[in-house]
RNA sequence: GCCCCCAUCGUCCAGCGGCCUAGGACGCCUGCCUUUCACGCAGGUAACACGGGUUCGAAUCCCGUUGGGGGUACCA
């Protein structure tokens, strides 16, 4: 079949959104030129404008806009706009995992740059699950992916649809395909297609054997898609441009297993032209089946024609793509970490896409906005654990530290280093801030209170040996002296840093080798939060008690 | 093998024929701040894969090479 390239413009995107890149800065028009690359591609004009605002970066956090106000954004679109209300149908994408695994990161970003297109053409985003192989199909899986999207904010329209449900409809759809001479029963197993592909050269893939056989159903057949000898199969990627096929590389590929059930394209293009699916954004590992689903839908005689973006694929360290078995990459084990699904969400959409005025690190509302499929780059993305630990650092700083204490919650209550009625969540609320700047994981945080719930200090090997045995002489001083000062003086972390640091000064040392044998002997670490306030919050008697322990355990 | 896709700092993104002595971010390094750590601040490091065209002019357009990836199932 011959695709006619027909214009990709129908896909609407605003280009006259009203911005407001700062509190303080007067929302301001942003007139974009709008240019036809010739492969069709939409590009997105710099203008004039766009300088302005890159420019209008400094004060606050460089590359960083937590904070601020979510963008007014017009509903209407320009008189020159790409969306005619009338004649375009609203844009309706899906999410269609298939339930054979955890949702991964790289199905997360497909179901993030679907949701944020829908969103942002005031479309529809819809859940399908590709559940048609029974096999391999894990129904207890399809909820942990529902939960999982949630905790993603990617709130979707209507009800799922399992296309397990839907088998009448496929039925219908094959029988058809039968009726017409677009398909035929084959009776062929797989070692023998297998067999008869080595022994005619190597070349894998089906060789017709029962095109013309007229076989009916029976035991052990399939029906298989015939595919023309000649032509072309080519469609037009928003992302990619014109994409082509010849379909005389295209084998006749089974559409109905000999259990009867539906294979994925034919399901695929039978289920989307249902669901009235006007965009397919997804993986570009799928873009080898886009010729089949089109050739399937040309032999169905389905009105309209679907506008494809294939996405770059997330990779690993060695550039392919993630796979659940060999790389970490279920969403669920991040959560479990501690990153906060606005930072994974935020990060996930730097993948194969960058704002226009280079701030990375921004409200969801705000990529919304910005976000142009168009604009989605064509390589692949590596997946960099330690830029999405920066980014949720700056979200988790930018919590409230009533947002901070209540999503820290399961960190503090389970699994923790501490007896659970050791705990006190009055006391954790005093440190907490201090806990707050420091970490970029919600894991870390019972690493930095664990001392005040514990009753012994852990104690860190490399930490104690650094300080405490290297340092003996001055570990043992230090000691004495806080030991004589902490006794009577006022229990505050301002008479205490005043009465610890009488050393320093006496000594003429650095105030940091003079906390760090208290730091160790209370806390066990070298590294933590604030000495002072800390054993303000521990209280006298157990700094004390501690330090002392620290002693004997020196001696000996 | 065959088909498809891709190619700018280590990584992510910017670049849309002159504004590029290639910009931002993460990382890394240096310094400042500092009771540790972290934050913050000021710097630094570092890239157009190669070869041909087209053009007055190419990171940007075209072709090829090389390299990488994806697919090649009665998985999706």
């Amino acid at each position: 079949m011959e695709t006619d390239d027909e214009d990709c413009s129908v896909v609407g995107v605003s280009e006259d959104d009203v911005l407001s890149l700062e509190h303080d800065a007067a929302p301001r028009t942003n007139a974009n030129d709008i240019a036809i690359t010739a492969n069709g591609r939409r590009r997105r004009k710099r203008g004039e404008d766009d300088m302005e605002c890159s420019g209008r970066r400094k004060g606050g956090r460089a590359g960083s806009k937590i904070f601020s106000e979510s963008v007014t954004r017009p509903k209407e679109r320009g008189p020159d706009g790409t969306i005619d209300p009338v004649n375009t149908p609203v844009a309706r994408v899906r999410f269609a995992p298939s339930p054979t695994g955890y949702l991964h990161i790289g199905g997360a970003r497909t179901a993030l740059f679907n949701w944020l297109f829908a969103r942002q053409q005031g479309g529809e985003f819809v859940l399908r699950i590709e559940d048609t192989d029974a096999e391999r199909s894990r129904p207890e899986l399809i909820d942990i992916i529902f939960r999982s999207l949630e905790w993603l904010g990617l709130d979707w329209d209507g009800t799922p649809v399992h296309q397990s449900e839907r088998g009448a409809m496929h039925l219908a759809a094959v029988e058809k395909l039968l009726a017409n001479g677009s398909a035929y029963w084959c009776s062929c197993a797989p070692d023998e297609v297998k067999a008869r592909a080595e022994a005619r050269g190597g070349t894998p893939g089906y060789d017709g054997f029962c095109r013309d056989r007229a076989l009916g159903p029976g035991d052990g057949h399939v029906v298989r898609f015939r595919v023309p000898d000649t032509g072309i199969t080519a469609f037009d990627d928003l992302i990619r441009g014109t994409v082509s096929f010849e379909n005389a590389v295209l084998e006749d590929f089974v559409i109905l297993r000999s259990n009867g059930t539906p294979m994925f394209h034919l399901a695929n293009a039978v289920d989307d032209a249902d669901q009235g699916i006007t965009h397919v954004i997804r993986g570009e590992d799928l873009i080898n089946v886009t010729p089949k689903v089109l050739l399937i839908r040309k032999a169905l005689s389905t009105p309209g024609e679907l506008i494809f973006a294939h996405l770059p694929l997330i990779v690993n360290e060695k550039r392919q793509k993630l796979s659940k078995r060999r790389d970490d990459v279920s969403v669920g084990d991040y959560i479990d970490r501690g990153y906060l699904s606005e930072a994974m969400v935020n990060y996930l959409a730097t993948l194969g896409w960058g704002p226009p005025d280079d701030i990375e690190i921004r409200p969801l509302a705000e990529i919304v906005d910005l976000f142009r499929i168009t604009d989605v780059n064509k390589s692949g993305a590596f997946f960099d654990v330690k830029k999405l630990q920066h980014f949720n650092g700056e979200y988790i700083r930018n919590l409230s530290i009533t947002q901070f204490v209540s999503k820290s919650t399961r960190w503090l209550y389970e699994d923790t280093p501490w007896e659970t009625d050791r705990f006190d969540i009055g006391t954790f609320e005093v440190m907490a801030p201090l806990v707050q700047e420091r970490v970029k994981l919600l894991s870390e945080v019972p690493s930095y209170v664990d001392f005040l719930f514990t009753p012994e200090p852990v104690i860190d090997d490399e930490s104690w040996q650094k300080v405490m045995v290297k340092g003996a002489e001055l570990a043992d001083a230090v000691l004495d002296h806080a030991i004589a000062q902490f006794a009577d003086c006022d229990w505050n972390a301002a008479s205490l840093e005043a009465a610890l640091f009488s050393y320093a000064e006496q000594h003429e040392i650095s105030k940091g080798k003079v906390q760090a044998p208290v730091r160790v002997s209370v806390t066990g670490r070298s590294v933590g939060p604030p000495l002072f306030e800390s054993l303000e919050v521990l209280g006298r008697d157990e700094t004390l008690r501690r330090i002392a322990s620290a002693k004997v355990r020196l001696q000996g």
